[in-house]
DNA sequence: TTCGGGTCAGTTAACGATACCAACGCGCGA
DNA sequence: TCGCGCGTTGGTATCGTTAACTGACCCGAA
């Protein structure tokens, strides 16, 4: 019990003895055993997360916050990835919540019933990010990703720009994709300009390569288009330079536009028009959402919500 | 006992006990308990993993090799990152060997003497990946920072080049950007060009716009520079981006290589001369090599070499 | 002197799986 | 009929901590 109490912070043990069995423990290589503490304690310390791919700068930096705001309480992050498929998200939540996390962040509000399942009966802090669901399952800290690319269409068409395309991922795997898309047709509809001009990049993620095949494809079917607008700055990147290799200036002959604000936005020449969401504030927010939870301080289901920047840059007009 | 077998694969329970265990568990919400089964079995299918930062396609793309290749015999990644500090990781070992995992793999090979020891001890394979080390703890899958600088550095001279810069981290913190950068000296040396041009560009990582701000300064200071070798091609394209926003020609004016291939180095305009350690496969072997020691099929330390690719692209002449 | 309160150390029984062993029913060959 | 092997099921102890409690000791105040 003295070693055990020696191990812990606050715990009343005198000083020599602490130390004495720091030095025995040293000299003996112990190392305490959480798996054994996680047992009896029934806290284990893991926070676990779920997000779509591991390379991608944007949950990195959701990441980042959530670790950096859980790490002081001694928290640690069980990450997983789900490749952008609800079904390998299920597969991916169920073996995470074997693990008895303390809580549960994942990215996105659609899920399979039995993955919804599971969360709502885990018995422990649910909070869905970087979407807004309909109807969540426990906490949010998110946007909606459909309101932010209405904003970005309104403000293109207010430079009147009409003939506007959409580069994005054909399937519904990504959800946060398909409500940029949806969020663009609606915009369009709205200014009574039809649905848009919907290109398809190939599956999600759309790479910088697949950015750049799609603008290619779109400036020879629809070369009067005069904006286009990406589902990321990696596939908006990957547009601008199609077009500068085709010598067609930007945004003099067409507009381009990204999501996310990675930083190749603010640095490239043109820079980048795009949509920031604060990815590390998601994370961080989720973070003191947990911790507000974990210590009592909130009791209910909380929504956060974030308002995404729109950036002006230089590649629109 | 027959409730545990019936959740195992190979156990012996009959079909008709199996599903009904399986409805009732269903029933009452039942989620197996690792920590319980980690404790009694002495196996939590943890492999623990250190990177510099989380935020790193080329790390990032280790991680997946890791995960890919160990994701179908059951194990699971514990990630942690230690912000290109060596202290911070020795923490961070410290607190991944509580977990009892069944493998580590570190990331480079310089490390504080307690966190040697802990992994010395740990009775478990350790990995150390990225890097040579000229003492190993355990296995290594890596390459030469410094040799594959040495090969840029050739090929620049080859072309004629003999004002060669390069930019990099400040401290020493990022042992692997030191090592590249000691590879460009020995380069040069050997080559009776002195020690080069050296830039520094802040503390690691370095950043896009910290690329563009040292090329800004190099431009400032020493305009007859012919060359730069920018310690990753993030810096590199921040690098190229100055130089387009200042109206200098690359490569007419000045070659540009970065380190990585990136995939900004494949795409951008012009495309970046690039070094590709295959970030991927070093995760991959890793993993491959995980379990041929889990499995037996290997005893002794394995030390695998990676070779880095030369991409020559349109940045350099 | 006694007693309350504080500090520190020790005892016991868990936490929820599983390793190991025992036992059961059944079919089959001796 | 007996015994053996096989497929299946059940019993018991245990993994290494810690929650909860008890006990020993010291000190100062009543």
């Amino acid at each position: 019990m003295t070693v055990s109490r020696a191990f812990k912070r606050d715990s009343s043990v005198s000083e020599t003895t602490r130390e004495a069995i720091r030095r025995v423990a040293d000299d003996l290589g112990y190392v305490f055993d959480s798996t054994a503490s996680n047992l009896r304690s029934q806290r284990t310390d893991f926070v676990a997360v779920t997000i779509p791919s591991i390379n991608n700068a944007n949950f990195a930096d959701t990441v980042r916050g959530l670790s950096d705001g859980l790490k002081p309480r001694g928290l640690q992050i069980l990450l997983g990835y789900t490749g952008y498929d609800i079904h390998e998200e299920e597969q991916l939540i169920e073996q995470l919540l074997r693990r008895r996390p303390e809580a549960i962040v994942v990215t996105g509000g659609r899920h399979t019933a039995r993955a919804r399942r599971l969360l709502e009966n885990a018995g422990i802090p649910v909070v869905e990010t970087w979407d807004l669901p309909e109807h969540p399952i426990g906490h949010v800290v998110g946007f909606s990703n459909a309101l932010a690319v209405r904003g970005m269409v309104d403000h293109l068409v207010a430079q009147g720009l009409t003939r506007i395309a959409f580069i994005g991922g054909e399937a519904d795997r990504d959800t946060r994709g398909t409500d940029r898309r949806a969020g663009f047709i609606a915009a369009m509809q709205a200014h009574g300009l039809g649905s848009g001009r919907l290109i398809a990049a190939g599956s999600p993620p759309i790479s910088m390569r697949e950015g750049a095949q799609a603008m290619g494809r779109l400036l020879q079917d629809l070369p009067d288009t005069q904006a286009v607008i990406c589902v990321s700055d990696l596939s908006a990147f990957g547009a601008l330079t199609e077009c500068q290799r085709r010598g067609i200036p930007v945004p003099d002959a067409i507009s381009v536009a990204g999501f996310g604000d990675y930083e190749i936005a603010g640095i490239s020449v043109p820079t980048l028009t795009t949509i920031n969401p604060f990815p590390h504030d998601i994370g961080a927010k989720a973070a003191a959402l947990i911790l507000d939870v974990l210590d009592g301080r909130q009791t209910g289901n909380r929504t956060i919500g974030i308002l995404p920047e729109f950036l002006r840059r230089q590649s629109s007009l």
